[in-house]
DNA sequence: AATGGTGTAAAATTTAAAATTACAGGAGGG
DNA sequence: CCCTCCTGTAATTTTAAATTTTACACCATT
């Protein structure tokens, strides 16, 4: 039904660690910190990252390091990630139309013809852009700024 | 943040209104009973529909009909028309990340970079579909039941 | 064994979406 | 001309979803 922001956050930890992960033990409290996200709501972020094998995460000791080149993390494979079915929830559908009526009993399914592109276009628009573009915003907006 | 379920109650109504406007008084009544979303609510996207030249609202007496030809009538349109700002809501952002960080300082920006892209790609996509295309698929699948 | 982490689940809170209720106002038929 | 059926719209309540909070078991290193 919509991609959430822990998408935003997930992508915002990346850069932290491309970032800091060299000179600094990053945590989910430093995480926390500069994301403003919960601790815990982080470690379920990082750990859904860290089972597509984007990142790995120290256990017990602590931090967090990239397990792949950045320009191999796309935004497809982070919201993939996070919440697997992402794509199919993209538009709502009204759960309950009648099923007495020719239109109410087949929506969901003429829906579906429509949706399944809108979705795939959608998905490869996510492919085309990896973290290593993202890199790349941040470093040209941090030196330019307005 | 999302695409709303709304607009696949409009999409509803609209293949509703035009496969029995010619034959029936199509009002939010009707409407509702077919798509199982409340009256009011019909009314409040119906209205919607209405602003952006899409359907003619019958005041007083009731009754809806298409404003202009299905192949003029793009998923696009139907969005905007329901939530005007829906393509720059497409992924959630986190609300507070820290100034102190310099990441975090810059995430929205970095972040809109992306995101722009995004959301205009999804805005094509959406502009490829048409209402007629959409009411060809219903009537595939309406003859062709399994 | 003490410290500072992760992993994860359950409960509580917050927020957003949708339903409900209510009512003023228009059009047309009897 | 008034009665009925409808629209437009605002305020309130309800429901559902997302997120935070709390809590604790478990691990590695010093």
């Amino acid at each position: 039904m919509h991609i959430s922001t822990k998408c935003s956050v997930a992508i915002h930890c990346l850069i932290f660690i491309l970032e800091y992960g060299d000179t600094q033990k990053v945590t989910s409290d430093l995480l926390s910190l500069s994301t403003g996200i919960n601790p815990a709501t982080i470690r379920k972020i990082l750990s859904s990252l860290k089972k597509d094998g984007i990142i790995f995460v120290k256990f017990g000791t602590g931090g967090t390091t990239l397990n792949c080149p950045p320009n191999e993390i796309t935004l497809y494979r982070i919201c993939k990630a996070i919440e697997p079915d992402f794509a199919s929830k993209l538009i709502g559908l009204h759960p309950f139309p009648s099923p007495l009526c020719p239109i109410g009993k087949n929506i969901h399914d003429v829906l579906d013809c429509s949706y399944q592109k809108i979705s795939n276009d959608l998905c490869e628009s996510l492919k085309n852009i990896t973290l290593e573009n993202i890199i790349s915003d941040y470093h040209h907006i941090q030196h330019n700024p307005d």
